[in-house]
Parts: structure tokens; sequence; C-alpha cells
DNA sequence: CCTTTTTACGAACGTATGATCGTTTTTATA
DNA sequence: TATAAAAACGATCATACGTTCGTAAAAAGG
């Protein structure tokens, strides 16, 4: 046997993408077999390999592709905002329902970090870092007009951004809470949190 | 070669644990192996099975340990204390407090819990769940007496555990922050975010 | 229609892993 | 002091892994 009827590239590495972010959410990264993965989409260990790399390099693409969507998208999210509590309100939101969305791949952007090889790390830590920095902007001109009353920005990011991350762990969208409540209830928190 | 002078079963299960923990830690469970481990300690692969049944218990067998003496642990911190604000207070020093100290167990505790076998996992998921009610408690209660504004304990309860837990992912002990300044600054997040 | 490229197969390679076992030496017990 | 138990060695097992490669069939391009 060869080449499969119907066979396409484009499909076959969209396929793979997608089973992968579902396997090494399920199962991380090191777990996750690439027979495994064959397996999922009907392939041959082998053939993988038409469509990818390495298995790191399906890794750091996963993440990265992340990230970069990421910051796009939170970009887009604070454009033509200006005032900070504004900001920072559309920053909770934005966080949240991204992260809903996107479960699979902020986990594994989070907490597969360990297993990219160096440099591919330091690609990734460095739009992390970028992305901190747009939460720490909002606060700190909150801080100044005298909005928000902050110790640190930097560990109060971190604090924040922390707990906004954390519903990836526990929230089900079919669950007893909504959307709309999951914001609200952060808001809050966060909000009341900072105020002066 | 056989039995070595001066070996101590003890001793050296005790080695295996602490190598172990800080193994996966740096590494993973997945990744550290037991060649890793045993030449940590200066033994043979082998030999480590004197000691541990499996690699998979010394995983529970570590997570465990773990979450028991937390239990202890914050009992023993809230003991006594009457004033939901008070235990709030107390919760949030002693949280950050232990998990700076064993940000090792703390880490694999969450980090790792999918890379247990279901039955293992659902023994420390019940164990993490009696934590979470400590803090559920003490929200439930500050809102029956007015002190605060909850919306839904569960979710808060996750939010501030979230926010408090993640400085395992970057404090250091020895870097720009102190340990009684971030006390501080997480304290007044939270008190002042659930308050009424 | 003919040629090139793409995609998949299936076998295989070398390596690393968790675990087992018989043996030997040291420590503890009575 | 004699005996049992504990603890280590070193060799080995079966298995699973990521990856490579020659080959064949299907798709794409002219």
């Amino acid at each position: 046997m060869a080449r499969t009827a119907g066979s396409s590239g484009e499909k076959t590495l969209a396929a793979i993408r997608e089973a992968g972010l579902d396997l090494i959410h399920a199962h991380g990264y090191e777990t996750m077999s690439l027979r495994q993965l064959a397996a999922r989409i009907g392939l041959q260990p082998g053939s993988l390999y038409n469509h990818i790399e390495t298995k790191q390099d399906l890794l750091f693409d996963l993440i990265h592709n992340h990230m970069v969507t990421l910051l796009a998208s939170i970009d887009k999210a604070l454009a033509g905002i200006e005032d900070p509590l504004e900001a920072l309100e559309a920053f909770i939101a934005f966080h949240l329902t991204y992260h809903i969305e996107r479960k699979r791949e902020v986990f594994i952007g989070s907490s597969e970090l360990r297993s990219l090889e160096p440099k591919n790390r330091r690609k990734i830590v460095a739009l992390r870092r970028s992305y901190e920095d747009r939460l720490c902007t909002i606060l700190k001109q909150g801080a100044a007009r005298g909005l928000f009353k902050i110790e640190d920005v930097r560990v109060s990011a971190y604090a924040i951004l922390a707990m906004l991350t954390g519903i990836c762990t526990w929230y089900d969208a079919k669950g007893r809470i909504g959307q709309r409540k999951l914001i609200a209830i952060h808001t809050r928190l966060v909000l009341q949190g900072v105020m002066k």
C-alpha cells in the first residue's frame, strides 16, 4: 500500500495539530507518543514525518502559534481604550473568554514550557513576557492616575494572571457557572482588589 | 559486590524521596528516569526496588505525604480563630509561607496529578478538596456575618487559591521581594477583593 | 497524457525505560 | 556467636519510543 485516496497535506497537518492539542492536554507532551497521535488520525507513525520535523517541533509550533494569536488578540481587545479602569475590565473579560475557548492551548502553553528545548523556550517566554507587560502597563497607568493602589506592579500582575488563568484547570463551559457570571466574579475580585 | 558498608534503609529511602522531589520538580515525572534518580544518590537502578514498589508508587507517596502534611498544618494555623477576617488573613499567610518553603512538593502536587493512576489520583483529589473546603468555610462564614460579599463561594475560593499558588512558578526567596512584602501584597488584593 | 511531486505505507534501527532476579555482603536479632 | 533479614550489585528482560528509509500509489502541473 501507499498514498491513500483523498489524502491532502493541509488536512493531515491540521489533524495532527488538533490531535496533538488534545493528547498533550490530556496526557502531557512526554507521555503522548507519536504512535498514539498517528493512530488517532489513522496514520502510520512514520507518515507523521511528512508533515512535522520532530515531536519537539510540533510542540513548539502549537505553543508559538498560540502565543502569537494571544498577543494579536489582546492588542485588538484593548485598542482605543484610554481609561485604565476600562482597560483592566477589558483585559479581564478578554483573558477569561479567550482562555475558556482555548483551554487546551493555554494549558499546554504554560504547563509544557518545561518540555521545550532551551532555545524554543526562550522565544516563548519572551512572548509571554510581552503579554504580561500589557497588564503591567494598565496597572501602572491606573496607579499613576490615582485610580489604583498597587504596591508592586509586577507581583500584582502575576497574582492577577495566576487567578485568571486558574480557571483553565476546572472551568466547564457546560457546567453550573455561566461565562457572564464567571467574568463578573473575577472582575469584582480583581477590580476591588486593586482599587485605591 | 553487594550490600555497601554503612548502608541503612531509612537513609536511602529519605535520599530517594529527596532526589525524587528534586528531579520531578525539575524535569517532570515522566521525564525523570529511575536511572537518573539512582545515579543521583549513588545507587544501581535495580536497588531502588528495595525501597519503593514502583515509580508510580514513589510519586503517589510524595504527593500523598505532602497533602496530609498540608492539611494538618492548615488546621493548626487556623485553630482557635473565630473571626472570618482574621481566619482569611491567617489562611493567606499560611498558604504563602508553606508554599514558599515547599515549592517542589506543591508544584508536583498540582502539576503531576495527571501522572497519577486514576485510583491514586482520586485519593489526592479528595484531600485537595478538603483543603479547598477550609477556605470555602471561611468565605461562607464571612459572608454570613456580612463581612464579605461573595457571589459564589467555590468559584471565589478557586480564584483565590489559584492566585496564591501562582507564586510557586516565579517566586525566588533570594530575589527582590521579601516574604513579608509578598504576603502583604496578596493579603491586600484578596481581602479588599472579597470585602463588602 | 505524461511527468513530477506529494503523501502514505510498513519494516526496521538504535536507544532508553521500568522492572525482575539471583547473588553477595552487611546489619540486626535472639 | 549463629541465624535471619536487609540492602546493594550487576546482568538482563520485554517493551516502547522517536526517527529513518525505500517503495508505491495518488494528486498536481504542464
